[in-house]
DNA sequence: AGCACGCCGACT
DNA sequence: GTCGGCGTGCTC
């Protein structure tokens, strides 16, 4: 008798399962899904029954034996046997991969010690359409989630948010349910990992809140997901294969599983707009909020009335009459500010990435984020060979200059904090006075929102120009979220130079902005209308990565051109950044339609190079 | 993918 | 003599 077994370890694409001998008296107790102990290449580590078959005559190699059979009762049930194949199908990776994510937290010495329920064969419920919730306030939000749990029978139930601190928010509007509830992500260690896998695995805590990783565990009967915070990017796991986003695997669960989903948010993501309007979702109320007391300062009136400081004169005045804290949100980094040419609008970018370069105040030097290259700063402009290079653009840093001035000259009571992801901020370091805090997109969880009367948003002018289908729809979300946390009676004023954008003119208008977006993404063929599917190479050799890259490229084209004409293909395109990790990388993407994007994925994985990277679902077109 | 193996250069 | 950097090859 041969089984096929997964080893429970990442192995590359290509090995999804190996095959061994049964030895004599191990034939009549093993099974699909029990776990079992192998031996691969010259150790010793766990494996998981796929399948069983008599030998054939073709099975002449010497194959190795399983050593020996470690629970009886199958570790993973059928179901997730099949859920295994449809994600290793979709995201290009091995058995051995997912089920190293399924089941991590194996120790050898303690595994002998658990014991594992035989899980019931659930019947499966009538498959439900899924469903929006919107929540404009944390009461809502709390009545919501309650809900949630109140409205599902005794089986469990599952929360996912973006990132880890949003754990907290749902543990605080669940405690009444602490008792049942078991917290799951990444931060956790082998011995927590361990407890509370098994605590999900064998059905004794029925209610789980975590982050994306959560939603490929072997649940013991699993009724409902919601997923939180619908809108944000993290529900994507973009960092490592396989590039999976909760909503595509939360998406099969309700398909095969019969899983029932709910997607929550309080500012809504153009993708869910679209569905609860197409009727795809069912929807109990998706009156989104307008942002009426938000305030646009027009940077080009001041600039060319000669105020040239970062801070309109609207704000100006504004942080005068300030008596409570203030936060001033930047999109960029302190350390190091942008180089251009002031004359013809040259900017220095890295020569490998084509990044823009970062003067390091201390060296004066133009160095790259990405490759760590430096270079001397110019005196005059690379090309006009005129305009002398002058300092554009502001970072944290010079923004806490002006305002230490600023403050001085007014006699402010604030004191000025900054956070960003390189200060080492210690919530416990604050003052205790009003203060006004510069921070990117890391301070915002830790704005004391009762205490803050001003917040600004110094210049997100950038996040408009980037060339990325989403880049509106985040800029639209994060004003949504300082309306959504922000006091009242708060202040709200946002700098730009575009205050004639669609956004901006959108703000007392929500159905505006998205049915704007939506227009434009049907126009050029992105998400909602189209399920996009991003593949990518890197190699040491830029040629050797750009024609490695435009050959497969042809090849595929021609291929999709005699098999599949309903695919439509990309050119190969460089990333951004170009270098990264010590490649060079080139990527090409795919439009499939919505309808039929789960066996058009499976068949355009099946006809690409192995060395190429897939993502599904990207979030971003050119950044890794 | 990840790990063992082996080759070579730099140190106690 | 031995530590360790990373190029190469292999996994039923």
């Amino acid at each position: 008798m041969i089984a096929e077994i997964i080893p429970i370890k990442r192995l590359p694409r290509r090995f999804s399962h190996f095959d061994y001998t049964v030895p004599e008296e191990m034939k009549e107790n093993i099974a699909p899904g029990q776990l079992v102990r192998i031996p691969l290449k010259s150790s010793e580590l766990f494996g998981l029954v796929l399948t069983l078959r008599e030998t054939r005559a073709t099975d002449t190699s010497a194959l190795k034996e399983v050593i020996d059979i470690v629970h009886a009762v199958p570790i993973l049930s059928e179901k997730y046997l099949e859920q295994l194949q449809t994600l290793s199908q979709w995201y290009g990776v091995s058995y051995g991969t997912l089920a190293n994510m399924m089941l991590l937290p194996l120790q050898k010495r303690k595994i002998k010690t658990i014991s594992l329920t035989a899980s019931k064969q659930v019947s499966k419920s009538a498959e439900k359409k899924i469903t929006f919730h919107l929540y404009n306030n944390e009461q809502e939000h709390k009545q919501l989630l309650q809900e949630q749990i109140n409205e599902s029978a005794n089986n469990q139930i599952l929360f996912l948010v973006p990132e880890i601190q949003y754990i907290d928010t749902l543990m605080s509007h669940l405690q009444e349910y602490q008792g049942d509830i078991v917290i799951w992500h990444s931060g956790l260690s082998t011995k927590e990992q361990f407890e509370r896998w098994l605590e999900i695995r064998n059905g004794e805590k029925k209610i789980i809140i975590g982050t994306r990783g959560a939603l490929l565990l072997p649940f013991f009967n699993l009724e409902k997901v919601v997923i939180d915070y619908e809108e944000k990017d993290n529900h994507k796991h973009w960092d490592q294969a396989p590039r999976f986003h909760v909503k595509d695997v939360a998406e099969l669960l309700r398909t095969t599983q019969g899983v029932d989903v709910h997607l929550m948010s309080f500012s809504p993501s153009v993708d869910s707009y679209y569905n609860v309007h197409k009727k795809n979702y069912t929807s109990t109320n998706c009156q989104i909020a307008d942002v009426p007391n938000c305030q646009i300062a027009d940077l080009t009136n001041e600039r060319r009335a000669g105020n040239a400081s970062p801070l309109s004169e609207k704000l100006q005045t504004q942080l005068r009459e300030c008596t409570e804290s203030a936060f001033l949100y930047l999109n960029r980094l302190g350390l190091a500010t942008y180089i251009g040419c002031n004359g013809c609008g040259w900017r220095a970018l890295c020569p490998s990435c084509k990044l823009p370069q970062t003067l390091h105040e201390k060296n004066k030097q133009l160095s790259c984020h990405y490759c760590k290259t430096t270079q001397p700063l110019p005196t005059i402009c690379p090309a006009c060979k005129e305009a002398i290079v002058t300092l554009s653009g502001v970072g944290t840093e010079t923004v806490e200059k002006v305002l230490n001035e600023f403050v001085k000259e007014h006699n402010l009571p604030h004191q000025i904090v900054r956070i960003d992801s390189q200060t080492n901020f210690q919530i416990a370091t604050l003052p205790n006075c009003p203060i006004i805090v510069i921070g990117t997109d890391t301070a915002f969880s830790y704005i004391q929102w009762q205490e803050t009367s001003l917040i600004a948003f110094l210049d997100i002018d950038m996040q408009l120009s980037i060339p990325e289908f989403g880049a509106e729809e985040s800029l639209w979300h994060l004003i949504q979220n300082v309306q959504y946390l922000k006091r009242e009676d708060a202040s709200f004023i946002i700098q730009t130079r575009e205050p004639k954008h669609l956004i901006f003119k959108s703000l007392a208008e929500p159905d505006r902005f998205y049915r704007t977006d939506l227009n434009h993404r049907m126009k050029l063929g992105y998400p909602p209308y189209k399920y996009l599917v991003r593949y990518f190479y890197g190699h040491a050799n830029f040629l050797e990565a750009k024609k490695v890259m435009e050959t497969s490229v042809v090849v595929l084209k021609k291929r999709l051109q005699e098999q599949h004409k309903d695919i439509a293909l990309t050119d190969s395109f460089d990333m951004h950044p170009r270098y990264y990790r010590g490649r060079h990388w080139f990527a090409v993407m795919a439009r499939l339609s919505p309808e039929s994007w789960q066996e058009d994925l499976v068949w355009l994985n099946g006809h690409i190079p192995e060395t190429w990277k897939i993502d599904p679902h990207p979030i971003s077109i050119l950044s890794p």
